[in-house]
DNA sequence: CGAAAAATCACCCATTCGGGTGACGCGCGC
DNA sequence: GCGCGCGTCACCCGAATGGGTGATTTTTCG
C-alpha cells in the first residue's frame, strides 16, 4: 500500500518549485502578468496533483490488480505529468511573441510645398507664377487671356518676364524647370 | 517489487505517441524539418524515460527503503516527466514568433511604372514616346532633331503624331496628358 | 516572301510663340 | 510728390510650332 495523501503533498511542493524556477527565468520582461498567471498555474497543478492521488487511491481499493498497481500507477503519473508539462510548457510560452517591424515603401501622398524662398530669390511675381501654371496645364496664350480675363497680349508679357527670369527659352523648358524648382505642382 | 524493464517500455511508447500527436498539429507547416526535430525529442525523451526506471531499479537494491519506494518512485518519475514535459513545451514552442508588420510612412522614392497598356491602347510607337519624352524635357524640335540624329522635319512628324494620338494641340498639353496618363515621369 | 507597321524626310501654310520696345495706371513707401 | 514694382496693353518681327500631304526606306511579323 502506498499513502496517498503524504505523496500527493510532496509531489506537488516539488512541482510547484521547478515550475516557478523555469517560468520565472522564461518571461522576465512582463514579471507582474506572469506571475498572477504563474500562480494559477501553480495552483491548478497542484490541484490536478492532489485530485490525482486521491483518483489513484480510490481506484485501488476497488478494481486495479495489487500485483500490477506500481507499474500502472508510475505509468498513470508519468503520463499525466508529463502531458501536464507539455500543457504548462505551452501555456508558459503562449505569449512568447517576437515582434518583427518590417518597414514598407508606402506612396506617401505627394503634398507639394510652394518653394516661397525660391519664388522671392528669382523676383517672380504672384501674377507671373499663375500664368506659368496655366501654362503648365497645356493653355495656349489666349486661353490663358480668356481665363483670366486679360488681353492675349498682357499673358505673352508675363509669360515673357517669367521665361526671363527662370532662364527658359520655350513654355515647355520654362514647365520643367518650375517642376523641378517646385514652383509648381 | 515492480519490474523495470516491461514499466519502461511502456511509458516509453505511450510518451511517444503523446508528443508526436502534440507537436504535429503545432507545426504544420514546416512539416519536415519539425518531423526531425520531433524525432529527435522523442527519442530523447525514450532514452531518458529508460534510464530513469533503470537508474530507479538499481537504487532499489542499495538504498531505498522497500516500503516507501513506491511513493518515491512515483514522485521521482512525475517530477521528471513533468520537467520533461515542461522542457519539450517549450522546445515546441519556442520558435512560436508573431511577424507584426507595421507599415510606415516613408518618401516614397517616386518609382515611375509606365502604363504600358495605355501606352498601346493609343498607338503609341517607341519612337514617338521617346520625342515626347524629350520634348517633356523643354526641348525644342531643332535640339530634339540634333539628340536622335534625324531631322527636324522628321521630329515634326513624330510629335505630330503623337500629339494626335494624345489629342493634344500643344506640346505642353502634350507634356501634361503624358503625364497624366503616365506614359511620361 | 510580302504586307503592315514604323521610321524617315520633304514641302507648304497658318498659327503660335519668343523677344524686344514702348506706354499707361495703380498702390506703396521714402 | 516721386520713384518703383506690378499689372496691363499694343505693335512688330523672326523663329518655332502645328497641321496636312506625300514619299521612301527600314523593320516587323504573319
Amino acid at each position: 500500500g502506498w499513502r496517498a495523501g503524504g505523496g500527493g503533498g510532496w509531489l506537488g511542493s516539488y512541482i510547484v518549485r521547478g515550475a516557478v524556477g523555469g517560468g520565472d527565468r522564461r518571461s522576465a520582461p512582463r514579471r507582474t502578468l506572469v506571475e498572477w498567471g504563474m500562480r494559477k498555474h501553480v495552483l491548478l497543478y497542484g490541484l490536478l496533483g492532489g485530485v490525482l492521488i486521491a483518483g489513484l487511491k480510490a481506484i485501488e481499493y476497488r478494481w486495479l490488480v495489487v500485483e500490477y498497481s506500481v507499474e500502472i500507477y508510475g505509468g498513470l503519473v508519468a503520463a499525466v505529468f508529463a502531458s501536464l508539462g507539455v500543457w504548462l510548457g505551452l501555456r508558459l510560452t503562449r505569449h512568447t511573441e517576437t515582434v518583427v517591424v518590417r518597414e514598407v515603401m508606402v506612396a506617401a501622398p505627394v503634398t507639394f510645398v510652394r518653394d516661397q524662398g525660391k519664388l522671392e530669390s528669382l523676383g517672380i511675381t504672384p501674377r507671373e507664377l499663375e500664368i506659368l501654371e496655366l501654362i503648365a496645364a497645356g493653355l495656349s496664350n489666349k486661353e490663358i487671356a480668356g481665363r483670366v480675363y486679360v488681353s492675349e497680349n498682357t499673358v505673352k508679357t508675363h509669360s515673357s518676364r517669367v521665361f526671363e527670369k527662370l532662364g527658359a527659352r520655350r513654355r515647355t523648358q520654362a514647365v520643367q524647370l518650375g517642376k523641378e524648382l517646385r514652383l509648381i505642382p
